[in-house]
DNA sequence: GACCAGATTGTCT
DNA sequence: GACAATCTGGTCA
């Protein structure tokens, strides 16, 4: 089933844990991709120097203060995309950064789009998944209940039952930044071989 | 296997 | 003008 608003309203901590185990699936003209969300990293409005918010609102990041549920895609290093699930309370600034998936849905697809064969290297990082799922920049702000982008919950179709049990879930510091590195905010699925980092 | 440079551009100082 | 929540492909062991 589709995660409902009460879902995303959770706190964002515990919303990146929560993420953790469900699916996010991307409808196109070419067919449905999607995965199993493996990896999260929480970026907080306080006490967060390396979340986009942290210096207040600005054009880029202005859909990190809308309602929780929607998504948040910038560009980074000129080149890549990163796909983030908004959350907290609006006007806070608060997401999560999905940084990988397991592929599960449309897999033929997925390794067209990423010019790879290897399963394990379709999703596992954030700029990956963005590329494998076929994420348009257009989809920032875009709701995630609604529109060709969704979050489906652990209790979802059957043909995903077989890896749909709750996760163990493993706490550590964050990926790819400099500034508040120290903070345990990223969150994957304990011994998961499509985690973008061991 | 580990380390490193290059790609490339919107956004903010 | 600097830099960024990254990925890839190269070199050197």
């Amino acid at each position: 089933m589709i995660a409902s608003n009460r879902f995303f309203q959770q706190p964002t901590v515990q919303l990146a844990k929560a993420l953790l185990g469900t699916f996010l699936m991307h409808k196109t003209a070419e067919g449905e991709a999607g995965g199993r969300i493996v990896e999260t990293e929480a970026y907080l409005y306080e006490g967060d120097p390396a979340c986009h918010a942290h210096r207040g609102m600005t054009k880029r990041n202005a859909a990190m203060f809308g309602p929780a549920g929607i998504a948040y895609i910038y560009l980074i290093y000129g080149m890549h995309y990163c796909f983030n699930v908004v959350s907290g309370e609006p006007g806070r600034g608060e997401a999560v950064l999905i940084r990988a998936l397991e592929p599960i849905k449309g897999i033929d697809l997925m390794k067209k789009r990423r010019r790879k064969d290897a399963l394990w290297d379709l999703c596992s990082g954030p700029a990956k998944l963005v590329q494998a799922l076929a994420i348009p920049a257009e989809a920032n702000a875009a709701c995630l209940r609604t529109g060709k982008i969704r979050i489906l919950t652990r209790d979802s179709y059957h043909e995903m039952a077989a890896v749909s049990a709750k996760p163990k879930v493993v706490c550590t510091t964050r990926i790819g930044i400099s500034a508040g590195a120290e903070l345990p905010l990223r969150f994957f699925i304990k011994d998961n071989e499509f985690v973008s980092r061991p």
